[in-house]
DNA sequence: GTCTATAATAGGATAGAC
DNA sequence: GTCTATCCTATTATAGAC
């Protein structure tokens, strides 16, 4: 049985993923080649093809997947602590999280192409869907603990908020992209003052 | 002096790009070909090029133009109200208006474009500068209005909040974009609870 | 599984007639 | 200014040796 084989294949796949992560990053999807990434990666176009049989649309949803799964982890990660946090304080521990992995301007690319490509569509929503949940149970956490603030039914509040608060996090990334002057700090410290606290 | 010509040259360049917006929506600028813009123009190859020398990509450049524009003269126009709107209005008013102007997904694409290419992120961060100034001169005087919840500088409070507030207009583009079960009205109706008030 | 070399094609752009 | 026809480059993808 291939154990090692497919260790072996992981990890060749892991290695091109990376590769073609930083060069989207630089580059931008669309201006990447495959022959730049022979180049980048130091391979051949036969390996990549022989990891990656669909090329390069292929490649660029694994390269996909595993940024988006990085921040699924995170977020479950972060889940549970002991006082519920304000929407402002939820948000600020989630884009802390996205700044620190510094996956450049490969997200805003990212929902360019998923706004055509329907298999790339669905990764991104999928993960979209996930933030809004946990979001949604911060909010609905920190809005049984506040009532007088957000009324009777706290599910029901956070639900209805989760989509507006969310966005504090693609705005992030976009300003950040399109801005040379953004301040990434002063944003994330404006976050627990801006939304109800 | 070439009047007619004029008007007959910036004619026949917004019915291009009127049909270059529409196929964009539709099948991404990527995915859209000089071909396709032929065949649903019902112009030729030539006449692209005569009007817009610079190709596809000036022809992309151009049809942001003109979406970004739209977005500033409506800032323009909802200037001037009476009473100082909360943070959540001022966004509700801003994004009624992104939403009435349907030009589906070209907005994510422009994004995309832009975190690569450097002429269209000028475009685009001049309209995000434009759009930020503007949100944070309404957050000023919104401020000015309620000290008690916001400090003794209006103004310092407006710059600081502004690119939060802002970020609730790209994340409605995206939510709609992204999620099947995005629920546009609801979105709108939470903005005026979730910001401070 | 990976390499080298090459086939196949798509698509952007242009030349010249009208 | 516009059309038809065509060129040419860039890029994807594969075939066959190791």
């Amino acid at each position: 049985m291939p154990k090692v084989t497919d260790e072996y294949r992981n990890a060749r796949r892991g290695e091109i993923i990376e590769v073609a992560i930083s060069q989207f990053a630089e580059h931008g999807y669309a201006r990447t080649s495959i022959a730049d990434l022979v180049t980048a990666s130091g391979l051949s176009a036969g390996a990549i093809y022989g990891n990656f049989p669909g090329g390069k649309q292929e490649l660029f949803v694994a390269a996909a997947s595993r940024i988006l799964k990085s921040r699924r982890d995170e977020l479950a990660a972060g889940a549970g602590a002991d006082r519920p946090l304000s929407p402002g304080e939820v948000m600020a521990t989630l884009i802390r999280g996205i700044r620190a992995e510094n996956v450049g301007s490969v997200l805003p690319q990212l929902w360019g192409e998923a706004s055509i490509d329907a298999e790339i569509r669905t990764l991104v929503s999928a993960v979209f869907r996930d933030l809004r949940q946990t979001v949604a149970d911060r909010l609905t956490e920190w809005a049984a603990a506040h009532p007088d603030r957000t009324g009777a039914d706290p599910s029901a509040w956070g639900a209805r908020m989760a989509p507006v608060v969310l966005s504090a996090a693609p705005g992030f990334v976009l300003q950040r992209a399109m801005l040379d002057d953004f301040d990434e700090v002063a944003y994330i410290d404006a976050l627990p003052d801006i939304f109800v606290h």
